[in-house]
RNA sequence: CGGGGCGUAGCGCAGCCUGGUAGCGCGCACGCUUGGGGUGCGUGAGGUCACCGGUUCAAAUCCGGUCGCCCCGACCA
């Protein structure tokens, strides 16, 4: 392709609204345009690189024996309300009417759907296993689209879901799934590693996310340091705690009020008092399901983890209470709230269990407790983990090892699904014994356009980006320093054509710029490799080759460009 | 949903406080110049100052409202 004859708009400063690296770069590069909030242009550079990610996905999927489909993007609300999820998916599901006043929804994802398909054909054992996936524009209306295609309302994914008559077929598809987005993340030059997730909004009980890992990513992740135990913070498990043995003869010292002036938070707090925030029990308000309020009680140095909170109450929505609230119904000011005489149900992290010469509130506005024996003092309804992981704390898993922290960007998830689709919309099959079942599912996503941001997150320098070879939008740019000039035109020229007959893919730019903004530019868009050709070189009888991401330069003679060219593009490709 | 910021030429910005009819850099067009890391000089085109309303002799500027975009938060008592 000729640079003259394409649309490339490069910019020369930073987009005023973006923000993280791989917006601003894939603004620069001319690659992406914004076209509302969480909604962009992909401009032909872009649609290259993910026509590459695709090209990669849909080999691995067929290779493990999936099918590719397509299925609408707007389906009609009765699907999602035999789902139940019409009401519990929130404002994220982008609802309209069509001109009967019928409801529809733009689809985020395709369970509903496929499972719908499904169902009208599948009726015997015989016609199953099978997995189907489609590559297609999805949209979450999200509550904060951003960081530019990492976070959109639109963005393009692929999509798969299988089908199994009994849980091991199911699980035996999920470990293969597993293995294929090994395959196509480490083909497409990423760094990323699997973790165990949460099974969010989609469902069901098994789940791993495929993170790239990148300090900008939105997601903590823990691992251990020891054996390959890796999950996503939220769903990070805290190892059973062994009560140490607790003398029981040994009794703890009286109850201490002490004043503790305008002192709320826990950090406040200790340091005023000179105690370890580990010494502290913090004591929460959540509402629950809109209606009841719940004390929730962690160690002053934990976190609440919603998420495994909602498990222990089993509840479908838990969020703090605001303060008013808080104060209308407790009488006390949030930051002096203690568990001791306080009049709510109490539920407690398991660290809090046993736990002895503890600080809480008072319940009293500026005062706190001192020597709190859990034992002696309080009783909570319920001990559970409700506390997020951290760094340091001990691997779950193994004897010796402990947790590390570090983010990522989530570019694919795997959910083991099981019956919760199949059963809600009476997708069953007969087994060879003529019983009805209902069908097992899985399914397996990856966001094609986040992964394209995710890539420029771990792939560039200051000057711009630096693409993996396989995902490069072209392998080669052929940067002539003055076109206009003969000697050089010809030997682009045949170099171009040369390349293009071997079936390389080529970027000439043949534009009359100075040299400066040429090379500016091929660093901005960042082709794994570029071929200069100037009067310096072709002095000599040669062209240079110039690697992007090494910037190590080679002088080649004009007569060898061609087959060394294609021979170094052959092997960066093999990986 | 809460908080903060921004909206002026294609892009990045100044002007606004202290009202007097719009400016800089880049880009763009033309000419000369230069020619291996965003050349230099000159000439020129390009703007309903987001939108609606108000105050005023006069509004980019002051006041009210609306819309759009960005950032932070929406979980730590």
């Amino acid at each position: 392709m000729r640079w003259n004859t394409t649309f490339i708009p490069t910019l020369k400063e930073d987009p005023a609204d973006a923000e993280v690296i791989s917006h601003r770069l894939l603004v620069r590069a001319g690659m992406i345009r914004q076209v509302s909030r969480g909604i962009y242009d992909y401009l032909p550079l872009a649609l290259k690189v993910i026509r590459k990610i695709e090209n990669i996905v849909r080999q691995e999927m067929d290779r493990a024996g999936a099918q590719e489909l397509l299925l609408p993007i707007a389906s009609p609300a009765e699907l999602w309300q035999e789902s139940g999820r019409w009401e519990v998916y929130g404002k994220e599901l982008f609802r309209f009417k069509d001109r009967h006043e019928r409801d529809f929804c733009l689809g985020p994802t395709h369970e509903e759907v496929i499972t719908d398909l499904v169902r009208r054909v599948v009726r015997s054992y015989r016609e199953i296993p099978f997995n189907l996936y489609q590559i297609q524009i999805k949209f979450r209306d999200e509550v904060r689209p951003r960081f530019g295609l990492m976070r959109g309302r639109e963005f393009i994914m692929k999509d798969a879901y299988s089908f199994h008559a009994d849980m091991e077929d199911c699980r035996r598809e999920y470990e293969k799934m597993f293995q294929t987005y090994k395959r196509i993340f480490t083909r497409c030059g990423l760094n990323f590693r699997p973790v165990e997730a949460d099974t969010g909004a989609i469902g069901g009980t098994l789940s791993h996310e495929f993170q790239v890992l990148a300090d900008s990513g939105e997601d903590a992740l823990v691992s251990c340091n020891s054996c390959d135990y890796a999950a996503n913070v939220m769903k990070g498990e805290i190892k059973a705690q062994r009560l140490s043995g607790r003398n029981l003869k040994e009794s703890s010292p009286p109850l201490k009020k002490v004043a503790t002036p305008g002192k709320k938070s826990v950090a406040e707090v200790a340091e005023f008092l000179s105690l370890p925030t580990a010494k502290f029990i913090k004591t929460l308000v959540y509402k629950v399901d809109q209606k009841e309020l719940v004390a929730v009680l962690v160690r002053g140095d934990h976190e609440v983890n919603a998420l495994k909170l909602k498990l222990a109450l089993n509840c479908q929505e838990a969020s703090l209470a605001d303060e008013a609230r808080v104060d209308e119904t407790t009488h006390v000011v949030p930051g002096f709230l203690g568990p001791i005489g306080l009049g709510l149900r109490i539920v407690a992290d398991q660290a809090i269990q046993g736990i002895r010469g503890a600080v809480t509130g008072a319940n009293e506005e500026n005062f706190h407790y001192l020597e709190v024996d859990q034992e002696r003092d309080f009783t909570p309804s319920a001990f559970a983990d409700l506390r997020m992981a951290m760094a340091g704390d001990p691997c779950p898993r193994c004897d010796h090892g402990a947790l590390e922290s570090y983010r990522g960007i989530e570019v694919g998830q795997i959910f083991y699904l099981g019956k919760k689709y199949s059963e809600a919309m009476g997708a069953t099959y007969l087994d060879a014994e003529g019983r009805e079942q209902p069908l097992e599912m899985g399914c397996y996503g990856i966001g094609i356009t986040r992964l394209l941001a995710a890539a420029v997150e771990q792939n560039h320098d200051a000057n711009g980006i630096i693409w993996p070879f396989s995902i490069a939008p072209f392998h080669v740019l052929l940067l002539p320093v003055q076109y206009k000039e003969k000697a050089i035109r010809e030997v682009a020229d045949s170099l171009y054509e040369e390349l293009l007959k071997r079936g390389l893919e080529v970027l000439m730019d043949d534009r009359d710029e100075r040299p400066g903004v040429k090379f500016k530019d091929a660093d901005l868009i960042g082709i794994p490799l570029r071929i200069t050709i100037g009067a310096k070189g072709l002095g000599k009888g040669c062209v240079e080759m110039r690697r992007r991401r090494e910037g190590q330069t080679e002088e080649v003679p004009v007569g060898e460009a061609a087959n060394k060219i294609h021979l170094f593009v052959t092997e960066a490709l093999k990986v």
